[in-house]
RNA sequence: GGCGCCAUCGUCUAGUCUGGUCUAGGACGCCGGGUUCUCAACCCGGUAACUGGGGUUCAAAUCCCCAUGGCGCUACCA
């Protein structure tokens, strides 16, 4: 535990039913963020009342995941299922206080406690709306113990904020309707309240609240695309909050420095994968090499590559060559895997467009058999020789280079095609060049007989 | 339906509390140009917003009211 200069304690307290959504991960930041700015505790709870929908496996995704982006957490993992028998006290107490009441025997089911309705006015004083009336009417009577004999969530939320003596709570907007009745219990217990800090939800593209339909909403699936923890944490510290100077890329040191409950936004914000995406590439620039190229391993097997026929120091070279044409790891795979490749697949509509034009197989045969007689096969070697060609039959640089380029990787972007051809190697260039030539030959030869 | 929250470029936002310096700034995206063997990256340029209507005031994106719209909550789920 780390020593705090404050008495601020905050807390996190996802209910374990799926995996960790970025707005789960936002608010966890936020609360992250502020405890560490304030020299507060950061308190993890895991809200699995719901015995039914909570698992095991979700407490460990949600868990993994908050340790991926990067926070940590001071007290717990404490898991409400552990401190069922905390519950049943208040709830007792009320009763006998006059201000609950037992519900009506059900058969077959224990009692439910319900507490009675109040009619003071009940007022939030949240630190980003500011002050929020609401109408006791609209909490009514307020279920405690349900007949199952656990407690609800509201029930459950404020005895367990209370006892570990929460003194913010951050968390959604959704909530701000939550609210009455959870100052209701502080009421009837007789408990000072905490501060209350509702931030603004996420939404998708269409303005609804982000779900599943609008595609990656899982900190574990951005993982699994390739993003960076430190990219994700800082567009997600972007949402519903600003350093206020224009300020953009954030470490989690600068983000603590800087964040300020006083400057989140009141209003919700969309989600936008364009922005995620850029600032991913901004960290990856920043990242070196040798770091990329090992993360980059696991994600080449996706496309047919076994780890083990990667020579490191090629896949380090192949990341330096491919620059900044990445925006996330699969992406990164998606345009090297043609370097670990014996052969490459070039299908019918880019040979048709690229080989198969005027006079292509000719110049392509003739810089074929220069490769060949190449002692060193390097960019500049590589560059001359093709260049060589180019001036000789007074055709446009592209008009040699791209059939070359789809030949070699059977692709049509790619990084400089000399420095491509060198790092793929001679004896790679020269197989693919003949493996179309012949592909070449073939067509011809079924024109002129069909 | 009831209750609540919110409202600045397509998107994230600065500016609103403490009216004038805002002919509204930055970023992503998009469009155009440069560079160039393609694609990126990079550099330059451009596009584009104060939801509407009433007030208050010498002055309103900023304060007030109403309307409209969006979202959230309306469980013995969390």
């Amino acid at each position: 535990m780390r020593s705090n200069s404050s008495n601020i304690r905050v807390r996190f307290a996802p209910s374990p039913t799926g995996y960790l959504h970025i707005g789960g991960a936002r608010t966890a930041l936020f609360n992250w963020l502020y405890a560490r700015k304030l020299g507060g505790v950061f308190v993890l709870r895991i809200e699995d009342t719901d015995i039914q929908r909570s698992t095991q496996e979700s407490i460990d995704a949600i868990i993994d995941n908050i340790r991926w982006l990067g926070l940590d957490w001071d007290e717990g993992p404490i898991l409400q299922s552990q401190r069922f028998h905390a519950y049943g006290g208040y709830a007792e107490r009320l009763v006998r206080e006059g201000k609950a009441y037992i519900s009506e025997e059900k058969k077959g089911a224990k009692p439910a406690v319900i507490l009675k309705r109040t009619s003071d006015l009940i007022v939030v004083d949240d630190l980003i709306h500011g002050r929020v009336e609401f109408d006791p009417e609209v909490v009514g009577d307020l279920v405690l113990m349900k007949s199952d004999g656990t407690p609800t969530y509201n029930f459950a939320c404020v005895v367990d904020d209370s006892e570990m003596c929460i003194t913010h709570i951050i968390r959604g907007d959704d909530h701000l309707s939550n609210t009455p009745k959870q100052l209701v219990l502080y009421r009837a217990l007789g408990l000072t309240p905490p501060q209350f800090a509702h931030v603004p939800l996420i939404l998708g593209p269409d303005g609804s609240r982000l779900s599943k339909r609008h595609g990656a909403t899982a900190v574990g699936q951005f993982r699994e695309e390739g993003i960076l923890p430190e990219a994700l944490v800082n567009f997600l510290a972007l949402l519903g909050w600003s350093p206020g100077d224009n300020r953009e890329m954030m470490t989690l040191e600068h983000l603590v420095a800087s964040f300020s409950l006083e400057r989140v936004s009141k209003k919700s914000a969309v989600f936008d994968a364009k922005k995620l995406a850029w600032l991913n590439m901004q960290y990856f620039k920043l990242r070196p090499t040798a770091e990329i190229a090992r993360m980059a391993l696991p994600y080449l097997e996706e496309f047919g590559v076994l780890p083990e026929e990667i020579p490191l120091p090629r896949l380090e070279a192949v990341v330096r060559l491919l620059g900044e044409r990445f925006r996330n790891l699969r992406e990164l795979a998606e345009k090297a895997h043609y370097f670990f490749t014996r052969t490459v697949r070039i299908d019918d509509t880019l040979f048709e467009k690229h080989l198969q034009k005027e006079n292509a197989a000719a110049a392509i045969r003739e810089v074929t058999g220069r490769m060949r007689a190449l002692e060193e096969f390097t960019p500049e070697s590589l560059e001359r020789e093709m260049r060589a060609v180019i001036a000789e039959r007074g055709v446009k640089a592209g008009e040699l280079i791209q059939p070359v380029r789809v030949a070699v990787t059977g692709r049509t972007e790619t990084p400089g095609i000399f420095e491509t051809m060198a790092l793929l190697g001679k004896e790679a260039v020269l197989a693919r060049l003949e493996d179309a030539l012949g592909r070449c030959g073939k067509r011809a030869a079924q024109g002129e007989n069909g």
